[in-house]
DNA sequence: CTGAAAGCGCTAACAG
DNA sequence: CTGTTAGCGCTTTCAG
């Protein structure tokens, strides 16, 4: 199979010049055309047996395999299917591994892109990555957390995850945020505590606005009225609510519990609570959402609102694919249960 | 922006079909060359001031965003680097979120490949994807877990991590697995165990072989003859490790500590255990290699061997633009340290 | 300053 | 059964 004596070798020199070998390679050393090279690779009928044979074994040889590329842009289906974040974190790469798992029997491919390189604060990653994969090199699209919306590209399906505005337009997958806040409040309610406070997300995702309106009306149900000056804005990462959560800590009148709109965010105010000489849950309660691995490795381990991340992406993945075969465009909207899950950063308030 | 009364719609027919704006349209509708469009997206000189106005806004107006893969099939370089990998799991996605962390402000994308569509155990994956995406899509490429040799693409910068035959070949980045499966075969020791499976990882990956390597040479000097019929091999895949797992606990002779070569399998030991039941620590101690987020949500959570996952991908991806931008391909190896991380899987043996 | 033309690697008619 | 041709969307000489 290795570059054997009898391998012609005279146009060694030219392979070399991208890196891989081309079919024109292929098709110059097996002695025939392009085309029937891409027949014979493709599988396609009107091939004799012996070429078909001669130029399998030149396949073999040079290492051969058709460039995604420039297969993508001569045909119009490539069986990827993309998966376009703004970033890999917890969050999103815990969808990942959920569609991972599902893709798996489907024939289909993954390609997970992350463009603006990392700049997630760049509006408008979402629109760019699309139109720069969709229609060319992905047949079908997942795409999470979108903020804008989505310029609904005829032809190429799209789910959205956790979109910037809750089920309508295109496809979405989202978690009963409303709820699972709700449940959060509660259960820091029914431990006593009454002064909380509210770590947000992004004020431009729908889950943010859900959940922190769950927040108010769980404590508006339970008689208590919140406090405005304790409800800030984290915007779902560290470096974004290190600021608000350094204000609602070391204010005289702080509040003995704290719900963070993400986990990633409640880990941060453990953190920082730690480095203020706070204890946690005895000085102060945290509680988070989304449940992510992360969650069970903070000292103490978070309480939180788990999202079935994995099984969002999954069905994200199912209802692409779907779209996909049967070719309709029928905007379904899932939306998937949350449940409490109390691990040790939350305790009655002390006793003070 | 958006289409203004004055914008021309007399192609929107056109446009559509795709479901993407191309250069051609924009070109059509701006009344310019498509050339004269593809010099002001890309800021070449020599174009007027007017006419590149009048590009640019209908740019906008369409929301035309170059295809990557057309751009890619003409130009030499795209300005991403591809990770692949054989399936989006724990291990691979720790690797991702270190390499998204290090790609900010490098100004190259990311894109994660995963073909086969997530049949991991499809060898020849990574050829085959390398063929496929290297030279074209992708300027530069870190390869997780490559059981095969890599067919060494000039031109094309490769890292490798954790890659089946040691530093050696291409760029490489792994961690000090010996020195690892070392520590936690004396941990387990020193807590007095004496009987010790071993649920080892791959044979085919370097790092399951040095795993179990070190699990010998720790049993040895510390006295202990390992049992033969206690050191199986699980694939680091708890659905290839069930039968050797059960095999190990379901036998009158059972150890009183598995060793297993990953998290995820050392995971699904504790689960299996509590299915027998048998209670962990207590009847049963448990260590693990890793040290996913996974490991500290487990029940008990895991006593691991840490790796510097994060900055494993981060070194990687390092690596992989120094070789772009110096042209050069001086294969580094780089070796990361590993760390107990003690957790509640493990304590001394039942006093039986 | 602008456009026509060639070509990246590949596939799909269509001739021979 | 095989090869020639055209063209996917884009960039890049090279003429005008």
């Amino acid at each position: 199979m290795t570059s054997s004596p009898g391998t012609p070798e005279p146009f060694a020199t030219q392979e070399r010049a991208t890196g891989r070998a081309t079919i024109t390679d292929v098709a110059r050393v097996a002695g025939v055309s392009v085309a029937t090279v891409s027949k014979v690779v493709n599988g396609r009928y009107g091939v004799a047996a012996a070429t078909a044979e001669r130029v399998l074994g030149v396949v073999a040889d040079l290492g051969y395999e058709s460039s995604l590329v420039a297969r993508s842009l001569r045909r119009r289906q490539t069986n990827v299917i993309g998966v376009l974040v703004a970033e890999f974190e917890p969050f999103s790469t815990e969808l990942l591994k959920g569609i991972s798992a599902a893709i798996d029997g489907t024939g289909y491919e993954l390609l997970a892109y992350c463009g603006d390189a990392g700049r997630s604060d760049h509006v408008g990653w979402e629109r760019r990555s699309l139109s720069r994969l969709a229609g060319t090199l992905i047949d079908g699209v997942v795409i999470v957390t979108p903020t804008l919306a989505l310029p609904v590209h005829e032809g190429v399906p799209i789910v959205a995850i956790d979109p910037h505005t809750g089920p309508t337009g295109p496809a979405t997958v989202d978690s009963d945020n409303l709820g699972g806040a709700r449940t959060a409040t509660e259960h820091l309610i029914a431990l006593g505590h009454t002064r909380i406070g509210y770590l947000g997300g992004r004020s431009d995702l729908e889950s943010a606005r859900l959940r922190e309106l769950g927040f108010v009306e769980a404590m508006t149900a339970a008689g208590l009225t919140p406090d405005p000056s304790l409800v800030l804005e984290g915007g779902y990462r560290p470096d974004r609510s290190d600021r608000p959560t350094h204000d609602l800590l070391e204010r005289a009148d702080r509040p003995t519990a704290v719900f963070a709109a993400n986990d990633l965010s409640a880990i941060h105010v453990i953190q920082v609570a730690q480095e203020l000489g706070l204890r946690v849950p005895e000085d102060l309660s945290v509680i988070g959402f989304d449940n992510v691995p992360e969650a069970a490795a903070s000292t103490p381990p978070l309480t939180t609102i788990a999202q079935s991340l994995h099984e969002m992406g999954a069905e994200a993945l199912r209802m692409v694919i779907a779209m996909l075969e049967s070719g309709t465009t029928a905007s379904k909207h899932t939306r998937l249960p949350t449940r409490l899950v109390e691990r040790a950063s939350t305790a009655p308030p002390p006793a003070a």
